[in-house]
This record gives structure tokens, C-alpha cells and sequence, in this order.
DNA sequence: GTCTATACGCCGATAGAC
DNA sequence: GTCTATCGGCGTATAGAC
């Protein structure tokens, strides 16, 4: 019963493929300037049929994508927020995530920093109403209350940290810094928090 | 001589609505999906066939608005760098035109700010490598010289200092901030420049 | 259930009448 | 020099043979 997945690429994994390679592509040229036939010889599929079995169209590929990842850093983010208490600790937790992530997973990055999701996908949720984004900000208003935080908008708190957090791997993602982002942890980390702590 | 332009729409004018329709609508639905038949009906021309009297192909009038909207962006530069001289001064002098163009231009600050040229202008330089942004690292590069800016890598300063002043702009342009930018000026250049600043 | 072959639509681009 | 009419090609998507 199990051993057609032993002779045969079972149906999961062709999908993974698909997805895998058009995840790379996306992050690399782009949701429009990638073709079903780029996805599909990069897969090592024969042709795009065969993607036509596994997917409805085109952008249910991107959705699928667009589901997988922020799952994915929805959990990461309840995890941290289980080991750790303070809101400094819970963004120290998500800041290491993101850099490890852009050195380990450059493409799932570019596909959340840099990709105009909402071109291509304007049915999904904007990235800030995204479950993760949400607690994320939930975790800044706490550190707020709790005096953690400087007193002013969660809003612009956000648009500060995350500034320098985005841009700073945006840069390391685009080529701009031309080291690993773990060399930047450091600093960066320690700039974006002066940039909101409470003095 | 000068006649016809009273009476008719002279060619500069056509060509003007042009741009300013593509501009419009490449900041509202992105490049790939503005079609030229769109831009035709925007700028209020019969038939997409005028637009081919003005402009090689679609890419080129993108083009067009890259140069017009840099080479505007580097002679302002220009002109805050003569009237200021410390490198404070001179960033304070960008981020004034960043907030005034999101809230006087908001199109040309997305097409900036949120478009990803080289999805559609790969010829084109990227944005860091244009005069105006060649300049801007200058200024950052003269201030640590001078000790007004921290000692450390300018990429990073740049990073960090436009990261919190880009993606705040970013946030009022997509609404996530509901004021004005001006609302958030002072507040957003203190806080990216003590980021970057030497205490 | 894999692949060939092809349909179909959209959009960029052009030719040519008036 | 304005506009009609149309072309050509790409890229998505499907039908159907094997």
C-alpha cells in the first residue's frame, strides 16, 4: 500500500517541488516575470500540466506559499512567546529568527520583506493583519504597558523597529552588505531596541 | 506659430498626462498589472495607438518617469547640500522632502519607496546606485568623518537611518498610519537620527 | 496518470485608411 | 496626425491520446 511511494515521487512530494521552485523563482524575478514553464522546467517537470493536478491555477501556488510561511512564523513566534516573558526578550527571539532565516532561507525572506504580496495576491490578509504580525504587535503594546517601551503610536513603534530590522536584511538579501546577517545581529539588534525602549 | 498649442493639446501635454496616468496607476496596481489600454483610458485618450507616438514601448515610459523622478530627487539634493552645510543638517533637509512628497506626491513617493523597479527596469541602476543615492551615502560618509554620525559601517547607518524613515513613510502610504506624514515628522527624525548619531 | 497537442484570451505593438 | 482594425506572440489553461 505504502510502496508506490517508494518506486515513484509520491504526489506530496511533486508538490513540494513545485512549490520549492517557484518560491525561488518569485523571490528571484518576480510573481510576473515567472512562467508556469519556468516553474515547471525548474521543478524538473516535463511540462506544466502536470502542475495543473497538483495546483488550480497559477496564483493558488502563490497562496499556497503565502500560507505555508506565515503558518509557519505564526508558530515560530508562539514558540518564542512560550520560552520567554518580557517583550524585549519576545523581539530579541523574533529578530534572531528573522536573521537566521535570511541566512538560511533567503528566499522565504524575500518572499516576506520584498514581494509586493498584495500585487499578486490581493485576496490574502496584508501582511499586518497576518496572525503572526498581529501578535507581534500585541507584544509591543505589552512592552508599552509595562513601561518596557517608549509611551508613543505601537504603530510607529513598529514602523521604527521593523525599519531598521527589514531594511538592514533587505540589504544583506539584495546583496547591498556583503556579509552573512548574523555579522549584523548584533549591532542592529541593539540599535532597533534603543530605538524603542523607554529611557 | 505658437497658435497650434492654443488650440489643440500640444504633444508635450499629451505626453505629460501620459506619464502622470502611468504614474497613478503604476503606484496603485503595480507595473504588470496596469495595461496600456488603462493608461490610454486614464490620461483620457481614445486608443492606445497615441501613446505609441510618444513613447517606444510600455517599458520605456516607466523609464521616463525613473529619470524625471531621480533626476528631480538629485537636484533637490543638490540644493539642500548648498544651503546646509553639516551632515545633520543635510539628512534633516531629505527627510523633510521624504515627508513632504509623501503627503504632496504620494505617487512618486511609491514609486520610490514601494514599486520594485528592477521587476519591470532592470536595465535601469538600482536605487542605491543612482546620483541622488550615491550622494546621500556622501553625506552620511562626511558625517562620521566628522564625528557627527556613529563609527560604523555607512551602509549600516544608511540602513538603519532610512530604514526607520522609509518604512514609516511606507506605513502612511498604505494607511496603516492614518495622518498625514507631516504628523510623524519630528518625531521620526529624532528617533532615526539618535539611532545613527554619536552620543 | 503522463504528456502531446492545442485552444483561447489578453495585451503589446503595427499597418494603413482617412 | 488621429483612429480603426488587426496582427502576433506569449502564457495560462484544457482536452484527450496513450
Amino acid at each position: 500500500m505504502d510502496q508506490e511511494k517508494e518506486i515513484t515521487q509520491s504526489k506530496a512530494e511533486t508538490q513540494d517541488e513545485i512549490l520549492l521552485a517557484a518560491l525561488k523563482l518569485f523571490a528571484e524575478k518576480g510573481y510576473f516575470n515567472t512562467s508556469l514553464t519556468d516553474i515547471a522546467e525548474a521543478a524538473g517537470i516535463k511540462n506544466t500540466s502536470i502542475i495543473y493536478q497538483h495546483f488550480k491555477n497559477k496564483q493558488m501556488i502563490a497562496a499556497q506559499l503565502y500560507t505555508d510561511i506565515f503558518d509557519s512564523l505564526n508558530s515560530s513566534i508562539d514558540d518564542i512567546g512560550r520560552i520567554n516573558q518580557k517583550s524585549s526578550e519576545q523581539l530579541r527571539g523574533i529578530v534572531d529568527l528573522f536573521f537566521k532565516l535570511t541566512d538560511d532561507a533567503p528566499d522565504v525572506m524575500r518572499f516576506l520583506l520584498i514581494l509586493k504580496l498584495n500585487e499578486f495576491l490581493p485576496e490574502e490578509k496584508p501582511v499586518l493583519q497576518t496572525a503572526a504580525f498581529v501578535k507581534i504587535g500585541k507584544i509591543i503594546q505589552s512592552g508599552i504597558n509595562a513601561g518596557e517601551i517608549r509611551n508613543i503610536n505601537p504603530l510607529l513603534v513598529n514602523a521604527y523597529f521593523f525599519g531598521i530590522i527589514n531594511n538592514t536584511l533587505q540589504s544583506v538579501l539584495t546583496g547591498a552588505l556583503d556579509k552573512k546577517a548574523d555579522a549584523y545581529l548584533a549591532q542592529t539588534w541593539l540599535t532597533a531596541w534603543s530605538a524603542i525602549a523607554r529611557k
